[in-house]
RNA sequence: GCCGGGGUGGCGGAACUGGUAGACGCGCCGGAUUCAAAAUCCGGUUUCUUCGGAAGUGGGGGUUCGAUUCCCCCCCUCGGCACCA
């Protein structure tokens, strides 16, 4: 009887070899190839859930793959530590935040190791930690001294009944989620980085950055939104104050019947002074919240503001209007109207029975109604006086040279990128290090009373937070001049931390700098695995950070992630896991029941790691079987007692063609771990090699020969997935060393040799008959034999052969 | 609304560079083993069919000897939209 499959045993037991043995700790060795392999690091929520579990071991078997193939590999783990949900804990359940979190990571910190995953936990890093976020403290002041960040007015969600600033998540249908009340618009002081110094380096950039998909640089690309305009003014009739605006058409220039204001927009206020309905129409405009997507979907609601702007080209008098859709914030605050060749523009211009105008053509001739659709192409000028006849671009030159020669106007390059505000109303989070003087204004705190620590022993209540009630904290004397100061109590965003925590992982006890020489030997990382939901802001933040630690003389790296791989969620019955639909699995339950390396392997199997992957429990089971089957395999085979060397000079038919089976799926599985990352398809290819070992029944000394090299191969090749088995297995082949010291298994070309090859042969592109040819054969001959065939005849029948296409090696189609 | 994905058997998916659609796994059906069950093993499994074949990769059109793959239009669905992380 041999022994069965027992997971919970040879899982706890590869586990503590790995931490005997300090298997995964690693140290800076400049003759080594260094290979930093990294995830999205947690938000210590306290469980893990699937999708964890899944982008971690993809990692993981980046990871392992790497080590095999000889890399000094790096993979450490950390803590996003700061965030809302360690604030609603405490409301919810009166514990201070800080408790809550440590002690869901010491938790979660338990729940990996049982996933057995190749970790340095010696680097770990927890950003809730004096020791980490003192150094983002330490780089804002440094960006304050460089003109790096600023403070301006800007929107925030504001709860009327709570009087509090609301995320966006926090704000349901427009209302608070805790008081039920409308949304409100609200203007405040707050914080920015200068991300847009950044814009045209950050978009160039993408264009070098051969190993991130596609999609995501194209959305980076896209969220810059680099456009080339004009910004003009245009006179107000009775104002003194021109009313400037930016646009990439200056083309439409004379199409303009209409301009539109914000509603926070001096004009706008003055007109309110004079007429009770457009201040009625300002206020309800304020009663929205402040996200994009509200905006762009809610209905185009404007009113006229009596005031006319002067056309600067025709003289003609074009109606002012305040329009909800404009902002304040963005740009100038007003736009010029061209309903003729601008969707939204058209779309108002319809509801509200303003006047359009076309003053484009298509450059086709082709006729077009302007009435009956808008024109948004580049075409050629009509009904704009000299500039009729001139397309797009001498018709932009043209028009912006004139307002430059008359200096009311210039060219602009925009983005649609803003600066980064790092302003949170929030307790649990960095306090931004700046204090406020009544004489000295806003001074950053000097290098030598940093860190600005963040009180851990608080109560949180609810609205508000907490530190604006703690003098303690919040008195303090002004750095510069003694006076008495006030501390800045607002937070930073948590993804400041999440925008440099990738390259002090090489050197989390740096107690003098933010990052020493380690830094130099491991970043940038060479792999990156997260979710696409961050194929935004977090990889843009980080993008901008690391330039910024470069340009402070820290790093000499650029760019932070060499290769980006963006996995999909894990779904349950098509939707995503989450605790409010009742459709969470817990990984803990799985790996009691059947153990990690199931888990792991169901993870890998079930979709190709981009895509959603749509849980199964029947699959897991699944899985679970595969392993048992291949413990089985492997214990049969040794049961047998030690096969000998292989001869290859000797090899029959069928022990050929298992060598064939075997470095055919060496070559498949490097190919898809290595290159392609599909690892659902190397785990199939190892299925198949089992399979096709399951039928071998050849007892011979060269056949078992033939068999121990095929389950070897796959011992090692596996190992990268399922570790712990492979692990156990390769103990079980008789070795002393253990699997995750080896090397990946070479491919023999010389072993897929094939005399015959068969190829397809279709009529009119229709699989009609297969034929068996040498592989070095003539392609006439081949057109021949495949002429020849019995099925093919018949499908030619009387008809006249029109054409034959033979693809060497594949198929042959006859036209007839 | 805008930007980026995805849509293939009953289900998850495969087909990598335009060349055999459905690898591998699940489920289901049949068989073996068993007193019986679980577990395990073997075989079958896109649909329709007059058993010759025919149709088929979200829908419609196009390019090609040949399209899941390339182009155009449309539908559905997921992610992001700057304070969830």
């Amino acid at each position: 009887m041999s022994t069965p499959y027992n997971p919970e045993i040879i899982e706890l037991d590869a586990q503590k070899y790995w931490d005997d043995a300090h298997s995964f700790e690693v140290g800076e060795d400049a003759d080594k190839e260094k290979y930093y392999c990294l995830t999205m690091f947690p938000y210590p929520s306290g469980k893990l859930h699937m999708g964890h579990v899944r982008v971690f071991t993809i990692n993981d078997v980046i990871a392992r793959y790497q080590r095999l193939q000889g890399k000094h590999v790096l993979q450490p783990m950390g803590w996003d530590a700061f965030g809302m949900p360690a604030e609603n804990a405490a409301i919810q359940r009166g514990i201070p935040p800080a408790e809550w979190t440590y002690a869901n990571i010491e938790d979660m910190r338990g729940q990996l190791k049982r996933l057995g995953y190749a970790y340095d936990w010696t680097r770990e890093v927890t950003t809730c930690k004096p020791e980490y976020y003192r150094w983002e403290q330490w780089l804002f002041t440094k960006m304050f001294a460089k003109g790096l960040v600023y403070r301006k007015n800007s929107i925030v969600n504001w709860d009327p009944v709570d009087q509090t600033v609301l995320a966006n998540e926090q704000v349901i249908d427009g209302r608070g989620w805790r008081s039920d009340a409308l949304v409100e618009r609200r203007e405040i002081p707050q914080w920015f980085m200068k991300i847009t110094d950044y814009a045209d380096e950050l978009l160039d950039e993408l264009d070098r950055m051969p190993g991130w998909p596609e999609s995501v640089k194209t959305m980076q690309r896209n969220w810059i939104g680099r456009s080339e305009g004009v910004e003009l003014s245009f006179n107000v009739d009775g104002e003194n104050e021109p009313l400037t605006v930016y646009t990439t058409r200056p083309d439409t220039l004379m199409g303009v019947t209409y301009m539109a204001v914000a509603a926070e927009h001096p004009l706008a206020k003055k007109s309110a002074a004079a007429n009770p309905d457009v201040a009625a129409f300002i206020e309800q405009c304020k009663q929205t919240d402040a996200q994009e997507a509200t905006l762009e979907t809610m209905e185009k609601k404007g009113m006229s503001l009596g005031m006319s702007a002067i056309h600067p080209l025709s003289g003609e008098e074009v109606p002012l209007w305040v329009a909800n859709f404009v902002l304040m914030t963005y740009g100038t605050g007003a736009v010029m109207a061209v309903p003729g060749h601008d969707a939204r523009d058209w779309e108002f211009a319809k509801k509200h029975g303003l006047p359009i105008k076309q003053v484009i053509v298509p450059a086709d001739g082709t006729d077009i109604d302007i009435e009956a659709a808008v024109y948004l192409e580049r075409g050629v000028l009509v009904n704009s006086g000299q500039y009729d006849g001139l397309d797009f671009d001498a018709a932009f030159n043209a028009i912006a040279d004139h307002f430059e020669e008359i200096g009311r106007g210039s060219r602009k390059v925009n983005y649609r990128l803003r600066d980064w505000g790092v302003s949170r109303q929030r307790y649990w989070g960095t306090p931004i290090p700046i204090i406020y003087c009544d004489d000295c204004d806003a001074v950053p705190v000097p290098e030598d009373q940093l860190p600005v620590l963040l009180p851990e022993d608080v109560e949180v209540k609810g609205a508000g937070s907490p530190l604006k009630d703690m003098p303690e904290f919040v008195n303090v004397p002004c750095p510069r001049c003694g006076k008495a100061a006030r501390r800045e109590t607002d937070t930073f965003d948590t993804f400041i931390e999440s925008s440099w925590y990738f390259a002090r992982y090489a050197c989390p006890d740096s107690d003098s700098t933010m990052l020493d020489n380690r830094a130099k030997y491991w970043t940038p990382v060479d792999q990156y695995t997260g979710g696409i939901e961050h194929a935004i802001l977090h990889l843009l933040y980080s993008r901008f950070f690391q330039r910024v630690m470069r340009d402070e003389g820290l790093t000499d790296v650029s760019e932070p992630f060499t290769n980006l791989m963006t996995q999909g969620m894990v779904l349950k019955d098509g939707a995503k896991m989450s605790k409010a639909k009742g459709n969470t699995v817990d990984p803990a339950e799985l790996i009691k029941k059947y153990g990690a390396d199931t888990v792991r392997l169901f993870m890998m199997f079930a979709a190709p790691p981009e895509q959603a992957l749509e849980w199964s429990d029947d699959g897991v089971q699944g899985s679970f079987r595969f392993l048992k089957r291949f413990w089985s395999a492997v214990i049969d085979h040794t049961a047998a007692g030690k096969a000998g060397a292989l001869d290859i000079g000797m090899l029959t038919d069928t022990q050929k063609d298992l060598r064939r089976k075997t470095h055919q799926t060496i070559a498949k599985i490097s190919d898809d771990l290595g290159r392609r990352h599909s690892f659902n398809t190397a785990v199939a290819a190892s299925m198949e090699l089992l399979n096709a070992v399951n039928k071998f029944t050849d007892t011979s000394d060269n056949g078992r020969a033939a068999e121990r090299e095929a389950l070897e191969s796959v011992v090692v090749m596996l190992s990268p997935i399922v570790p712990h088995i492979c692990h156990a297995l390769w103990q079980e082949l008789g070795y002393e060393s253990a699997v995750i010291d080896q090397r990946w298994p070479e491919y023999d070309e010389s072993a897929i040799e094939l005399d015959l090859v068969e190829i397809v042969v279709q009529v009119n592109g229709k699989l009609r008959g297969r034929i068996s040819v040498a592989v070095d054969i003539a392609k006439d001959e081949v057109e021949a034999t495949a002429l020849a065939d019995e099925n093919v005849q018949r499908f030619i029948g009387d008809n006249d052969v029109r054409k034959v296409i033979v693809v060497p090696g594949k198929l042959v189609n006859i036209v007839v």
